[in-house]
DNA sequence: AATATTTCCGGTAACGTTTCCGGAAACGTT
DNA sequence: AACGTTTCCGGAAACGTTACCGGAAATATT
């Protein structure tokens, strides 16, 4: 109904113009005391509020984020949260896509947000991804791009994320101090970089401690809690079963720990378990399953922060790869008490 | 650098007018068959992509859709899917953002996407809220707005919802038949809807197969699995306890299975357990738990529907309720092969 | 008192698009 | 051949804002 205030009522009501009311209501520096305050009164006064469109139609900037990740699950939009909390602490406004893990949607993802003029991006990679031309072709127009979690790579952007590798390590390392010998590792699907990260993890601790790694242990599924079980089943039949699985999720580790259980083997006494990412439900299942912490929030956080950094440095170039140290969350299910 | 091409770049390199350019590119009428096309194959050459901003001050709509959600849990993150699948089909884009459960988030939150001129609203109310003016004000400026799950007592506007009580009906019907006598629930926050609601049907359960309540079976906690927990323990320490649980969420649920299995009874045998929501943590849990199944990808179609059939009434006074019938999945937790 | 400097403001173009309006050219009708 | 119609196009205003520029008035400097 009532047409929004603009710019222009405020000049007329002042019997000023346009552009002194517009000095005023930024901190111009051409502008009497008297005038800005008057001006400021009479836009309190009513309730104006620029027209976003206006303003970013004028500056060639939306202040907003194209946020896109694969999907939102607890971990993801943890990460989403933080950055969120960032972004608006900072003025921008976050578009968040969720590309499903595939490929196609994550590139029509991009186009759309691209033309929404979004200032730049901050993005998670699909797991299906494996070309990054829908990248480059941002990169190229020198807009900002921050990766976090899931980089992309043979691509060189400014990123965040978890050492997957030491994870990998810390809770191998781990279930070999606590005395378990035959440890099996159920990762993700062979093209998931942070699932090969934290298989490398584990195959340099089998290393360090000179174990040598069996090939039958290192098993690949699904990302999710039906195959993990099915393959922990699989796992547990063969003769020389494994004395210990480290899952990379959490998801993973429920799963194994239904298999284990429907076994009747007792964790940590018979078997071992750890998993990934540290979710609330590791501590709410029996027995309770140690965990390698992702700090998600944080993580989002630090992703907008660096995005933001990245705005401050308009000619481009500006690169830096955080990458943040995990921590192992001892529980139950792999503590035989040895310190 | 290479600035994107606009409208005036195409018409200076066909020597026409902006005007014409424009009128070719939509489905104008006064536009000749020749020039059209000739128009069309160099914006597709030039890669021609309009600008948003440019429009939308123009057309003062901005084809964008705010969802203002309490949360990105599972089922809410699956809403949002389920919003996201048709509102990019009919052309919107989706701005999503979370109030956390926080009132005055969800205030900033609405005040951000208002100023963004968002073209309306797609909400989910937070738990902490109990005024409703800042819907009221998106309302009277005659914005279209949709509410989906948790809806604003009081608050007259189109929306879609579960049918939450007879989910608690037919929860707690379902327990009775299987011979369970004494029934507790499990609720969430006292002033919260949803809960209250599913309450109800469980009331109206017992009602109708005369059952007479024991208001110590009711127990209201926190949304999540330690207090459910927590409050399980309680329940089951009573000298007289309940042989059945019914709670409305499935966290909770996982929460009081806990509890149940530390205590050493068996579901179904000694006690039966239904949750709410049907997520699939339900069916990898052991045993398995009987839930009431919510179609929350459905209910984020239907909500993203409603939103566009309500822009179709640009006058207002369009109000559809849409409520969905809930079925229920019975697993092994409450499963004693009655019929 | 004359000049130099500062302070403050208004006019105007621009961002990229749509839309209204008027009119030229082409066509059809008597 | 004169008129009315249709077809097509260009000019210009508008959406709400910012930013540059020039200049009047006020103040400071000699």
């Amino acid at each position: 109904m009532d047409k929004p205030v603009t710019i222009k009522d405020i000049a007329k009501r002042l019997n000023i113009s346009i552009s002194t009311v517009s000095r005023a209501l930024r901190d111009a520096a051409d502008i009497n005391r008297n005038t800005k305050s008057a001006v400021m009164r009479l836009a309190e006064e009513l309730n104006y509020q620029p027209n976003r469109l206006a303003v970013s139609l004028r500056q060639n900037q939306t202040h907003t984020i194209g946020v896109i990740v694969p999907n939102l699950d607890y971990v993801l939009s943890s990460m989403v949260r933080g950055i969120d909390e960032v972004a608006l602490e900072a003025g921008y406004t976050v578009m968040v896509c969720q590309s499903n893990e595939s490929f196609g949607r994550e590139i029509v993802n991009t186009k759309r947000l691209l033309d929404s003029l979004v200032d730049g991006f901050i993005i998670s990679v699909s797991s299906e991804t494996k070309s990054f031309d829908h990248f480059k072709k941002i990169q190229d127009r020198n807009i900002p791009l921050v990766l976090f979690d899931r980089l992309a790579p043979n691509l060189v952007a400014p990123s965040v994320k978890l050492d997957n590798e030491n994870g990998g390590f810390i809770a191998t390392e781990h279930l070999i101090k606590q005395g378990y010998k035959k440890i099996a590792i159920l990762a993700g699907p062979k093209n998931l970089g942070i699932s090969n990260q934290r298989m490398d993890g584990y195959l340099n601790a089998l290393k360090k401690y000179k174990i040598k790694k069996n090939n039958q242990f290192i098993v690949h599924c699904d990302f999710n809690q039906q195959y993990a079980y099915a393959a922990t089943k699989d796992l547990l039949q063969m003769k020389d079963r494994p004395d210990a699985i480290f899952t990379i999720s959490d998801r993973m580790a429920i799963g194994a720990q239904l298999a284990i259980k429907e076994n009747n083997l007792k964790m940590p006494e018979d078997i071992g378990l750890v998993g990934f990412n540290n979710e609330p439900v590791t501590s709410l299942v029996s027995p309770e399953i140690s965990s390698v912490d992702m700090p998600a929030f944080d993580i989002g956080k630090a992703a907008a922060k660096l995005f933001i950094e990245v705005m401050h440095h308009p000619e481009g170039g500006y690169v830096e790869e955080q990458v943040l140290k995990p921590k192992l969350f001892i529980r139950s299910s792999s503590n035989r008490g040895v310190l």
